[in-house]
DNA sequence: CTCATTATCTAATGGTATAAGATAAACTGG
DNA sequence: CCAGTTTATCTTATACCATTAGATAATGAG
């Protein structure tokens, strides 16, 4: 005869109590409240009230879920996609979408370096360059260009949120005079500033491969 | 009267096995030849002929030995400077160098991201913008422009270097027609398309904001 | 009703960063 | 030259980490 103990000795559940899209829900929220470095499988399984090796029945390893991590934050940005605009504006607003995403989840930003899904950029490549206004022969540079500066502008600035240290570090004005009226006649808006960098980069565009 | 073991007993050597930089070297050489991931303070240790608790003494926590590495690294582009050059020769000299150095240590490129060190751009911002041939008010935008298309580019190619993961990843012509044909007729040249890039940003700087 | 499959658990392994304390050489003041 | 302090290493130990192995129990198929 079984001993009557309230708890049952481990087994299958009456409902599943893992699925792959709710541990990536677990693991961002984790990344967001607590960083990156705070991601252990154990903390994700805390968060589910579950324990640490029974994610392994859904992963692999803790890399696939990072990447499914990184693949779920990149589709926020497709969300917000303006079809009426302009080729340009449509660009511009397409990469301040992704910085805002990388912002919002500045902790995992790391996360899209290691795993950058090329695979869903395709799609969007090829919607971008579907009407771009410059010779196809550029188009390489083109979307390389507007994807770097975009990657690197966001990356940066989610590291300095991540870790609290500004943008702008102190320094001493009598040693550096001209990077001093720099700052303090420039735009002060880190936005502001990526934006007005992403349409001088377009401008270039327009100089050296548009028409006449 | 003393055991007359060949083995002492621990305590201090008769010179210093370990100082701040030959444990930056060695922990530079491990990360080139088995990644960032591989990097324990063991595998520092091994690498000195070290125990690892050792380089405590010399370090307050791995956080600190990674710092100076990313310093250390960023060394390298100084020395590469062409100071007779114009100021955009200049600009696109030092970007390139940047790049180069960082896939020339590629696995330690996310470091630049956590350990950035502010500090020591600060002197390159003041020489870069001594001869800017562009107002002062637009130098801030010009200088982030300049830098996170660098880092965005050298980040990426980094990772790609690090993880064998080609830049391009396998496609569907078919799917994609617009990529394919922008691939086939743009430049091959990874660097290439970065000085491209460069060049149009500057480009679009004296579009915007140049005499006339 | 039985048996394979599914989805969890607990326990264990070998790695990690780092703290605590022992040890012995080197330096310092008398 | 000696005593005491400081320096620079070691060994040992802790707590956490990713991951593997194997037990356990519920489910679904025949």
């Amino acid at each position: 005869m079984p001993e009557s103990k309230t708890k049952t000795r481990a087994g299958r559940p009456l409902k599943p109590l893992i699925t792959r899209d709710a541990a990536v829900r677990a693991a961002i929220k984790v990344i967001d409240r607590d960083g990156l470095e705070a991601l252990s499988v154990q903390a994700v399984a805390r968060a589910m009230k579950v324990s640490a090796p029974s994610l392994y029945y859904h992963f692999k390893d803790k890399d696939e879920l990072l990447e499914l991590v990184a693949l779920e934050l990149l589709r926020e940005v497709g969300a917000n996609a303006d079809k009426d605009a302009c080729w340009e504006d449509r660009m511009v607003g397409l990469s301040l979408a992704t910085r805002r995403v990388i912002l919002r989840h500045a902790n995992a930003a790391p996360l899209m370096l290691r795993f950058f899904p090329r695979r869903l950029m395709l799609s969007a490549y090829e919607h971008a360059l579907a009407d771009c206004p410059f010779p196809a022969q550029h188009h390489i540079v083109i979307s390389e260009a507007i994807e770097k500066l975009t990657y690197g502008s966001s990356l940066f600035a989610a590291a300095a949120a991540t870790y609290h240290t500004p943008a702008i570090p102190a320094f001493d004005v009598e040693r550096f005079p001209l990077f001093a009226r720099a700052i303090s006649s420039g735009p002060g808006d880190e936005e502001a500033i990526f934006v007005e960098s992403l349409r001088s980069l377009i401008d270039g565009f327009r100089a050296r491969y548009g028409p006449k």
